[in-house]
DNA sequence: ACTATCGGATAGTGCCGCTGTCCATAGCGA
DNA sequence: TCGCTATGGACAGCGGCACTATCCGATAGT
């Protein structure tokens, strides 16, 4: 265990936590106080890490969303639905304004074509928000919703792209959870880039922005050999 | 107190509590024991719902925001930046490969011709999300930048469009908050219903939601379509 | 044989977002 | 004027979560 904890980097506590929960399968029992963990374990323990740091999954998501992973006969839609609930607020703004929100956002399914099963966390959290910018008395805000969708169906074909690209099930299932948990976050960081790159085209401000100025502290290099395996090459032609 | 509880629906002791943690301003004292509460107190309060529940935003970044959203003389570009990190996941994925992944993002801005600072977060972030990807073992789904980014133009576009359409500085720093915080939440719901639509349009045979909330075993065959039931809360069971 | 380490189990820690309690004060009806 | 209730503020406590520290019996190595 102690290796495992050297290769992934993770502490042996927290390993023993993640065994504990249910998130790392057990490894082989070698003796009484011994066990012997794979390359298997590693890059689970990767995607684990993976879930919680940069999708932000709690434990408790991140477990399910793994069974989903792990159940082979699972259809790709379920570990698809799985995968969003687990990136999906559960406690929505609580609905002040009845339907309304929920008027619009099937409206624009309706507009579009969109084949959306009522129970989709999407629907119900689109109408969380534009209840929320109802509520917040911004009611302009509700009108991004085209161009966001538009924005998303994009997204979503270059999901399913890359889900169809994969060979095996197993492999399917993994991109679909990887692909939804941290999509979200890489869109949100792009999203942040876009948003500088417009606003520096709309308001050329002639000072630089704050951002480098006044970051000064999380670029901490934490020197460490660079124990990772590259076992695919990482040269990709952008 | 008690009636702009009863107002704006959050408990007398929340109130109290957003009171001493800075996010909601003091009312008027008319007396030892009676404060008066204007529109401006429930406004507030609303939007301090709305970034806490929906936009999930810790109660010490909403203090943060807003206090940027009440700064008069802040420049636009700054309100953004202090929204942007916000929403931003501090603990990014440990980087292992260190500059790959940097690279790998700054290839994109270059491509793009995108003005980006180096320290914009949305920066830091894409290169963790690339990072966990090459971590995982998942190099293609780095592929995803390009239509990403495409998106990101989008939804960043028709940000900075909702942003120039207000009148008064005030509700300008306001939208730009609004828009970054919330509007990650609705492009993440609109992703999901959009993933859910076209892989309908894939595999034809789509399970429904509710079957996968009801941990479906392995062999669940959900052979039906889910336009089988219109408005039916979730019963699997044909 | 002896010590160091291993795995597992259990309890504890720190943080966060509330929430419950207490108290001096003040409005208000009798 | 006298209670009675309600108010706002200060402070402590709670429950959940993600670890983390401690202990313990069982080996593995020497």
């Amino acid at each position: 265990m102690s290796e495992l904890s050297r290769v992934s980097g993770v502490p042996v506590p927290s390993v023993k936590y993640y065994l504990r929960e249910g998130l790392l399968p057990a490894g082989r029992r070698a003796a009484a106080n011994q066990a012997d963990y794979g390359d298997e374990h590693v890059a689970r323990l990767r995607l684990i890490r993976a879930l919680l740091d940069v999708g932000g999954l709690s434990v408790a998501s991140a477990r399910e969303v793994l069974a989903a992973v792990d159940d082979e006969g699972r259809p790709l839609a379920s570990v698809f639905d799985v995968a969003q609930r687990s990136v999906s607020r559960a406690d929505l703004y609580s609905v002040r304004t009845p339907g309304v929100a929920e008027e619009r956002i099937d409206a624009l399914v309706a507009e579009r074509n969109w084949h959306v099963s009522p129970g989709n966390p999407g629907r119900i959290g689109a109408a969380g928000v534009v209840n929320a910018f109802l509520h917040i008395n911004r009611p302009e805000l509700v009108d991004l919703l085209d161009r966001y969708a538009d924005a998303a169906e994009i997204v979503a074909q270059a999901d399913l792209a890359a889900v169809a690209g994969q060979e095996d099930v197993a492999g399917m299932a993994e991109t679909v959870v990887a692909g939804t948990v941290l999509g979200d976050a890489m869109f949100a960081a792009l999203r942040r880039m876009a948003q500088e790159h417009v606003t520096s085209r709309l308001y050329p401000v002639s000072a630089d922005s704050s951002a480098a100025a006044s970051h000064p502290g999380p670029d901490d290099p934490a020197p460490r050999t660079a124990a990772s395996r590259t076992s695919t090459p990482p040269t990709w032609t952008p």
